[in-house]
DNA sequence: CCAGAATACTTTGACCTCCAACTATCTGTC
DNA sequence: GACAGATAGTTGGAGGTCAAAGTATTCTGG
């Protein structure tokens, strides 16, 4: 369903606040793709990954682990790293464990914090799974390199704003 | 919660990526920073509509409506336009039917599809909403009209790639 | 030392998204 | 005209996100 429209649903919106006398239909349309794009990236992401049955949300976890040397993060650090709210993190890594990728395990000496540890399985699946979705350009097929480049600056700038982390 | 990180995690990413000798990590920072972007401009203009006990979804529904002068629509061709499955806008639809800002109403010819009827409280409901959500800058503040502009530019290559409209 | 504040995680519940399956209704073709 | 296939919407289920409340543990200031 929902095949292609014969023209560009967000331009369109753009006429009417436009036509509305809505100023900021600039700033509307910006957002309104921001949206839309994630979308679209989200799907060919989840689509790449799903011989792994794992969702992109999932994956980033998977990669955070491997990045940590020690293939070992606290919950809590994984939440402010993928900028999640804890309960997110909590039930990401349920499923994981559910799947046998990763392990939770009691910190060492901070009996309140619980460590989410990558099993063998798991770092063998990050690493296998991680060339499916570069071979699927991690949904921005069609953006150059100077492109990618770009939106990567102006959505930092954005990202700075909203207290992401200290520019 | 802590919040802001002493840096930026898409950034540090990156890094990481290149120290694994991941190549597309540019790709993957483009898509990372979408993400995040998205989850940023949802969650300020869900702020600003929170007095109207609107989501931004179903904010998006009034303003198709209103959009078209009649204020009447077919609930499948909001989901053509809103991007959105079915089964999202019979979803949403039902809401905004329990709040008393839309009404459905049988097609006069099709007995197959169900036209949503912006109500007058919808009506007057969308314009004052409206208002916030402009003067949130439609949650990209920190953007200047150029790169606004740019930022759609960009984006919108990337949707048409995604067959998400005749280009 | 100990009471209160801060921190870490889980649980519950409200939304939103998709997919797949199902019902009802048109449409086109023979 | 009848029937197969397309189309419209709803329902149910799986994920994912957040907020708020609850439990357990650690930290801190008097």
């Amino acid at each position: 369903m929902a095949r292609p429209l014969p023209f560009d649903p967000i331009e369109e919106a753009g006429r009417q606040w436009d036509a509305q006398h809505w100023d900021e239909g600039q700033a509307m349309q910006a957002a309104t793709s921001i949206m839309r794009a994630q979308q679209i990236v989200l799907s060919r992401v989840d689509e790449a990954l799903r011989p792994w049955s794992l969702s992109f949300a999932r994956y980033e976890v998977l990669v955070l682990l491997h990045f940590s040397k020690q293939g070992v993060l606290p919950l809590g650090k994984m939440g402010d790293r993928l900028m999640l709210h804890q309960a997110s993190i909590t039930n990401l890594v349920d499923r994981l464990e559910q799947q046998g990728l990763v392990k939770r395990v009691p910190h060492p000496t901070d009996r309140r914090t619980t460590l989410a540890e990558l099993t063998p399985e798991g770092r063998s699946t990050v690493v296998d799974a991680t060339k499916a979705v570069v071979a699927a350009q991690i949904g921005v097929t069609e953006l150059t390199e100077r492109e990618a480049k770009d939106l990567h600056r102006i959505l930092r700038k954005l990202r700075a704003g909203a207290d992401d982390f200290d520019a």
